[in-house]
Order: structure tokens, then sequence, then C-alpha cells
DNA sequence: CCGTTATAGTTACAGTTGAAACCATTTGCA
DNA sequence: TGCAAATGGTTTCAACTGTAACTATAACGG
């Protein structure tokens, strides 16, 4: 068995970042950590991408939504969005209208396949949530509530 | 204008998921926020994408590391760091030799230049870091540290 | 009105990504 | 030994992603 590795050079020639310890590399690790355990639970089963699954949310939310207000709320791009509501009418868990008045607007609703999905697919994300939550105290959590929304940039 | 757009269902209904509150939305938005501002700083300047700074990250503190060795301390697949590392090579930022005894295995560095791109490209996703712990007082700071050392999986 | 500009949404293209198959080498063990 | 299984690493293929170009409709300014 080889011997633990060691750094090899001394920090002060070349500073060398320790990717475990910095902040944008932790917050990257766990929450793809988090978001694909989401993912793997409703991927295979109801052949359902992460974005579809965004916009399914957002729209359980609020009615008749524009394409255009559906990225705003996911923080998508629109032709994520637009893609994403493709599968989602093609598969008719989403129905797709035109907007009285303004023929360029679409207007968007979860068909009941869609709420049927949301239905499922909304309590296993909480669940999974709880578990991430359970790895901290109720001190914790209180705080990590706190920090995340001072770091959410201020449009989301 | 449109008036403010109401949520249209009793919650009690069907439950939707508030996205700006649910945990892994908030961090995903954070983390790519965050990672991407950091990206930009290099991506242009040194045609380096993400995975390769991080590549290059970890053999800045570990001289003559596998590519196994790492994927696991980068959290990134061996495909992934497999297509960084030719990159990498084919741009002499890193020298790739084979293991004496093991010829499956290489023996990685960073190369002189290589060590020159790492001298810019640290201080600054140092100073992005201090950008983001900026929006927060100390106290948040320490719990934030805190928090995120029991969240991230232990492997990392 | 009419031409310019802006907006909603889609399409095309090129680059990226991940899963699985693959090759070469080494290890384990009968 | 020698052969099956494991390991390090690359390649392949299909899906996904972002940017820019495009179409259609609406808003604006003279």
């Amino acid at each position: 068995m080889p011997a633990k590795r060691q750094p090899a050079r001394p920090p002060a020639e070349h500073a060398p970042l320790e990717l475990e310890h910095f902040l944008p590399y932790q917050l990257s690790i766990v929450s793809n950590t988090v978001s694909q355990a989401i993912a793997d639970d409703y991927q295979r089963r109801f052949d359902l991408g992460v974005t579809e699954w965004r916009v399914m949310a957002v729209l359980a939310r609020f009615d008749g939504l524009s394409a255009r207000e559906v990225a705003e709320r996911t923080a998508m791009d629109k032709v994520a969005v637009s893609r994403a509501l493709a599968r989602l009418v093609e598969a008719g868990r989403v129905d797709r209208a035109t907007h009285d008045g303004d023929k360029r607007r679409s207007v968007l609703n979860l068909s009941e396949a869609g709420w049927a999905i949301h239905d499922q697919v909304a309590p296993m994300a909480r669940q999974r949530e709880r578990e991430l939550l359970a790895k901290l105290d109720a001190e914790e959590q209180a705080w990590l509530e706190r920090i995340l929304g001072k770091l959410m940039p201020p449009e989301h």
C-alpha cells in the first residue's frame, strides 16, 4: 500500500486552493448531491427531467402563466423552458392555450395527468429535503434558512 | 398592467411546492450563480473550463496523483477527468507520465505553464469567495462553514 | 396609418455531459 | 503458472445545454 500522499509544495510558494474548504466548491457538491438524489426518485419512474419537474412545480402554484413567467420563476432560460414545455405538452402533462388578445403568449396549466404526477413527486421531494435537514440540529436549520435567504440573488 | 397573479388552488388540495423556499432549489441557485461568476473570470481569459480548473487545483496541492485520485478529490467522474486531462496535457499545462510498475496509471503534475495559470486563477477564486461571504456577517459566516461541513457527503 | 423596435416563443448548431462499452494491464486464486 | 475478475483510463453514442438566429405578433413614435 502506498504511503498517504502529502502536499508536495510549501503553501507559501504557490498558495494552492484547498478545494474541500472552498465555499463555492462545497456548495456545488452539496447541491449536486441532493439534487441528484431527488432527481433519481422521479427520473426513471416518470420519465421526467429536472427542468420539467421545476416547470410543473411552478404551474402547480400559479395557473395560466406564460412561458416567460415560468422562466422567471424557475430561474431557467427561455430555451430550456420551451423545450421542457414541448415535452410536457407532448406527454399530456401540461395544457397549452393561446392568450386572448396576445397571440404570442401561451397560457399554461397542469392537466389532470400533470396533477397526478405532481401529487406523487412533491411528497418525495419534501422527504428528501427532510433527510437533508435531519443532518442538522434545529439551530443550524434556522441559520441555514436565514443564510440562504441572504445569499440568493435578489431576482429569485 | 395585469393583476398580480395569485395561487389558484387551495394548498390543502395539492400541496404544491414553494420552489423559492425549497432548500435543494435554493442551494442550486446559489451554487450555480457563484460558480458561474468565478468561471466567467477565467473561462475566456485562459480558455479553461470549470472541470479543468478543478483538476489543476488538486494537482497544485498534490503531486503525482493518478487520474482516479484526481477524480476522487474533485468529486468528478472519471470520464470528465479523462477529458479535462486530455485538454490540459494538450495545452501543456499538465505533465503526464506513466507510473513505474503499473503501466495503467498515469502520474500527473502541473507544468511550469500550469503553475503560472494557477497562480493567477487561485487569487481570483478566493476574491469571489470573499465577495460571497461579504453578504454575511461574521456570525453567519461561522455558521455557514459549520453547516456545510455537516452537509458535505462523507467521502469528500 | 406605417415603419421601427420590442417581445414571446421556437429552431439550429455546436459544445458538453454521462452511461455504457471498450482496451490494456494487473491482481487474485485455483 | 494460467485464467477469471478487477482496475485505470479512453472512446462512443445519445441526451442535454447555451448562444445565436429566426418567426410571429404586438407596441411605439412620427
